[in-house]
DNA sequence: GCTTTCCCATACGCTACAGTATGGAATGTG
DNA sequence: CACATTCCATACTGTAGCGTATGGGAAAGC
């Protein structure tokens, strides 16, 4: 009977390592789908545990959503800094970075967040933080491109709209080379 | 005791309004949690009923899966056609229908349905054929005004993640007015 | 009128989970 | 060493939901 997911056979969990199981679990079936005894099971201790780090099963949910917000806005950020001049150059750089069909875990966990927002007010007031803190990062490199704040502002949510849009899209049979599509796209949105 | 959630007290219920019913339940509160106790109940009858005309839940999905997809394939061949010289008003038409607000409960359907397709090999199969014939809808109009093969595919490509896109976002706070926002949008991808 | 078929109700067993109550082992602290 | 605190296991209650078994009423066919 010595079953034990996990590596360390007795390493006290704290908060953040639920958070993180929590996420793991998000990505992979959603929100509704993250149950406390199923994400101990994979944890490898009963939920006994689980309800000694958490008040319930919302307190762990609110903990998932905060930590996701946290790390989205560090990294919009950090993808969008660009030196005086290098603003277009940056922005090429965040559509490739947003658009593109690596970083598999990163986008899956995006899926989940944002239909979970369809249900809950929590994750709405969420994800609007991290829209808001999106469209103004790319809106301020239009804007260092001399772009006028009207077109800089509709380029933004172009952007913003279409990097989501294909992550969210099955196009295999569309075309054989689908990275010179997005090539062009990305031309045509940041310039 | 008399507790009738349907208007008409005993019309027996086909098929259809059992997968009509799913789909309400379906654009509210997703495929997850579409019960069928539940959606039972919400037909003011039992699942000693449901079990009638329907195997299993999963043979309720998979009716559901069917006629969302054969409703979406009829509607965007008819939002695509266009006399010969008007394609280009029918791409900022189509533009306008699939990223307007309205529309709500089409949206939400659609979002569910994708949502369900990050876990469902049949929902994958059929948002794929979805999006295969929207594709190829709308790169027909592209094809239509002039533009050449590759660039038709990218500005499809384009349309079509942007609506997604848009439909998906909380951009409540980003600007007062959006549709002037959205409609240089429009003109960016189709002209 | 009797039987068959259609459509649904009732009742049951079973699994998955949320949350609580309580005990217990390990570790630090006086 | 005595004791408190930390972290987790076990056991329990209660609810939601799937699928099945079975019966029953109404309408249609004969």
């Amino acid at each position: 009977m010595e079953n034990k997911p996990t590596k360390n056979p007795r390493t006290a969990l704290d908060r953040d390592a639920w958070i993180k199981g929590a996420i793991a679990i998000l990505a992979e079936h959603g929100a509704e789908r993250l149950r406390v005894e199923v994400l101990a099971k994979r944890l490898g201790v009963t939920k006994g545990s689980f309800y000694w780090h958490f008040k319930d099963r919302r307190d762990l949910l609110d903990a998932v959503l905060d930590f996701w917000k946290e790390g989205r806005i560090r990294d919009i950020r950090k993808q969008t800094q660009a030196q005086p001049g290098g603003e277009a150059a940056a922005l090429l750089h965040t559509i490739e970075v947003y658009a593109s069909a690596r970083n598999r875990k990163g986008i899956a966990i995006e899926a989940a967040v944002r239909d979970w927002a369809r249900r809950d007010p929590q994750a709405v007031a969420v994800v609007e933080e991290v829209d808001a803190e999106r469209l103004a990062c790319s809106c301020r490199l239009f804007l260092a491109c001399g772009i006028e704040e009207h077109e800089a502002r509709a380029r933004s949510l172009l952007l913003y709209a279409y990097v989501f849009g294909v992550s969210l899209m099955r196009c295999g049979g569309f075309t054989s080379n689908i990275e010179s599509l997005k090539a062009w796209i990305a031309e045509r949105i940041a310039r």
